[in-house]
DNA sequence: CGTGATCTTGATGCTCATCAAGGCTAGTGG
DNA sequence: CCACTAGCCTTGATGAGCATCAAGATCACG
């Protein structure tokens, strides 16, 4: 009985990261049986522990965080099912379970990513994460540095559905959402009350709805449309403007 | 005489990257034949243009930023002297030029990082420059979600002190600022208009002054203190409030 | 000496933080 | 079964921080 459920976790968890992994390369069967590997390893964690490192998860919410000297909390990134999450250094981040959250022994999978002649697919997939972690946080600062709390909130929720739907917890317009506002100001740079006015505008403008652990995105363009939100798939294409901008730039005379 | 100049451009960037390099591993000779190769290969670029990838910057400033479709820009990281640029996917960041510049080629470089066995000093270093990239992309997070205008300003000043001193470019109070307020704006998210503001009361504060081209900073301490900057070396120790509220939170009831 | 970039200043109002309080829900213990 | 509690959400009032608009001053440079 125990066993049972115990072997349907691991399945899952290895469905959930082969999901993951699988949709940045081509996976070898050697890289299908590190992660069965992986996803037999699993740990429980409690909403609000620290997180080790060498790990992926598998489920629940986590975040990279720091906690400033004056108690105030500033989250970095949100870490969903299938992503790693490595344990940084301490005071850089730290990493914290927001819900209840399994884990699956990763060791094995980071260590064959470093071999890329043994391992092609497994070293893509984790390089195309990084990458993709970075664009992340540079979206982040976007939000951070030139939007209203109204845009910030459509971008984030719009960023959380896409990565939720490419393993499988997302639709085209529901998300699960076990985010307090608390958290949310804590990503959004944003007080809580604030948090909740503009929850409620949205709300209003009839574009989401959010009851307790479910978030509906009504009108998902509308939402891309207001605050400028670009897919994590599609690249980008340069501005017209901005090429024009930095070419009559570039044509400057020499200082 | 020509070539003399080149020669000594050539020198004074190599001694720069060494710097820079050198100060976060020890070198090897082919690492520093390496290096010295990448100093004979310069390239100028003048202020707003963007920048080719596989380079070092060896003089002036540059940045990574993105400019949106209502024509706002967000600077993501200033680059200085020593400090490597990838150009970066259209559309995520781009690396462009904020004085005239020089870069080195640093293919061979950045090639040579790769192997971590025939030069471990160069991909030490490098795994450095990036795990610090990181850093300062958090730290700028923080800067835009928990700080107001007058600890941005303070706190970036700090950062670029400090990172300018490492390669010989600053020293405990001063360092050169050829950045305009308009750019500086796009980096803090603020307007030019509030940065000027808040320029002007740090100066009336005594904590520094600014003059074309040259920034002191007066009581670099007191500044330090009232933006909670950390350094870059010293690891920041957790905060024993954080330790025991992580504790207290692990020791929840599980779901 | 004119022109464009940069810096500066004032006036006005929106965005958001803060303070304070009340309501809702779920879990707890009498 | 019903207070009781704790966490979370909600609402109102007030003011600080910052954006925006507009205009002038200063500086660098051809």
């Amino acid at each position: 009985m125990i066993t049972e459920r115990l072997a349907g976790r691991a399945a899952r968890a290895g469905e959930l990261i082969t999901r993951r992994l699988g949709g940045l390369s081509g996976l070898s069967g050697p890289d299908l049986e590190l992660i069965q590997g992986a996803a037999r390893r699993l740990e429980s964690s409690p909403a609000g522990a620290e997180l080790p490192g060498q790990r992926i998860l598998v489920s629940g919410w986590a975040c990279r965080r720091r906690t400033l000297t004056d108690g105030a909390r500033q989250i970095f990134s949100f870490l969903l099912p299938g992503d790693p999450c490595e344990g940084r250094r301490r005071g850089v981040a730290t990493v914290a379970a927001l819900t209840a959250v399994e884990t699956a022994d990763a060791a094995g999978l980071f260590q064959g990513a470093e071999d890329s002649l043994m391992q092609p697919g497994l070293a893509e997939a984790f390089a195309a994460i990084r990458e993709e972690e970075e664009r992340l946080l540079l979206d982040h600062i976007v939000r951070l540095g030139r939007m209203t709390a109204y845009e910030r909130m459509a971008h984030l929720l719009l960023e959380l559905r896409e990565r939720l739907a490419r393993v499988g917890l997302a639709d085209e317009q529901r998300l699960p959402m076990p985010l307090t506002q608390e958290t949310l100001a804590d990503a959004l740079g944003l007080s809580i009350v604030h948090v909740n006015r503009t929850v409620q505008q949205l709300r209003r403008d009839g574009l989401i709805e959010l009851r307790s652990g479910l978030a509906v995105l009504n009108d998902p363009e509308a939402l891309a449309e207001l605050c400028g939100y670009e897919s994590l798939r599609a690249p980008r294409r340069a501005s017209p403007a901005a090429g024009v901008e930095a070419a009559s730039r570039a044509a400057a005379p020499l200082s």
